[in-house]
DNA sequence: AGGGCTACCTGTACGC
DNA sequence: TGCGTACAGGTAGCCC
């Protein structure tokens, strides 16, 4: 007997990955009524709100959108909404019938449909808003631009032209740009062949428009890669929407460099505590 | 106010 | 085999 379900992702959800579980959800549980909620473990990174459960029962789900790496649901004829984060390890389980793994947290029993949140680190949450102050809260506030949006160009770029960090350090800054994580900086920057390291007011016009092309073509790439892994997939344990055996240079430190080829070799590099892999080679 | 650093958490990989 | 330790990274909150 098998059990058909689909896992969302449980490694590092950056943008890509985000949108990818928001685009499968909305297509499978869009319309659907929430009947019950039931916590299992409160303990997330905030604490799951006490009154999840009385206020979500009998809404009916109508949209889902993504802000960075947030998710946010909204329902039918109500002023509540959701704003849900993955964390580091948070993923999605939708499920005919209920079967509980380690580290699920949260359980949402829809019409025929069960959707369980799993997160082992507890980095993620969900909370409840009223959908007139959700983007005004202290999570989406702040939040900069959203790096496939045409706002996110070379002018925008410039306003920030000022900043000591370094070029790693600002595409990190989700005050920047919205939904960059480690993983697809380091790919960004290898693709827009500038290191890592360069300061911001050393960057000129053509090297911004490189980078503003680069993250929008390596966004793009993994999410219609996960999008593809999702319609292949059909009763699997398997997790979906890696991007993970694409990397052309996250994690391959000591290996060659898939530019220059042999004798190169990727190097690892930490800023602001967090590994960076590059060529020095082509990346200037 | 920008920027640097750390705690939070658990599983995994590694050295001895 | 087993134990200890380092590492993985998104975010918020702290301090300077």
């Amino acid at each position: 007997m098998f059990f058909i379900f689909f896992e969302l992702l449980s490694n590092m959800p950056e943008l890509p990955e985000v949108e990818v579980v928001r685009s499968f959800l909305e297509s499978r549980v869009i319309g659907k009524k929430i009947l019950k909620v039931s916590t299992v473990n409160e303990k997330l990174r905030y604490k799951v709100p006490s009154n999840l459960n009385l206020s979500l029962k009998n809404l009916i789900i109508t949209k889902i959108l993504r802000r960075g790496k947030y998710l946010i649901l909204f329902f039918r004829d109500s002023k509540l909404c959701l704003l849900i984060h993955l964390g580091m390890t948070g993923y999605f389980r939708l499920s005919d019938e209920l079967v509980e793994k380690k580290h699920d947290h949260v359980i949402f029993f829809l019409t025929k449909k069960i959707l369980i949140f799993n997160d082992i680190r507890k980095f993620g949450f969900i909370k409840i808003y009223c959908n007139n102050e959700i983007f005004l809260s202290s999570h989406l506030r702040n939040m900069g631009v959203e790096p496939l949006s045409k706002d996110f160009n070379l002018n925008y770029f410039n306003s920030f032209r000022k900043r000591a960090v370094d070029l790693k350090g600002l595409l990190m800054n989700q005050s920047f740009i919205a939904g960059l994580g480690n993983i697809y900086c380091s790919e960004i920057l290898y693709d827009a062949r500038l290191s890592p390291l360069r300061k911001i007011n050393s960057l000129n016009n053509l090297e911004i428009r490189n980078i503003v092309k680069s993250t929008k073509k390596i966004l793009k790439k993994a999410i219609s890669f996960g999008g593809t892994t999702i319609k292949n997939f059909i009763v699997s344990e398997e997790k979906i929407g890696y991007f993970k055996n694409k990397l052309k240079v996250y994690s391959r430190d000591k290996k060659n460099c898939l530019r220059c080829l042999k004798g190169i070799l990727i190097k690892k590099i930490r800023q602001n505590g967090r590994s960076t892999f590059f060529c020095e080679k082509c990346q200037k």
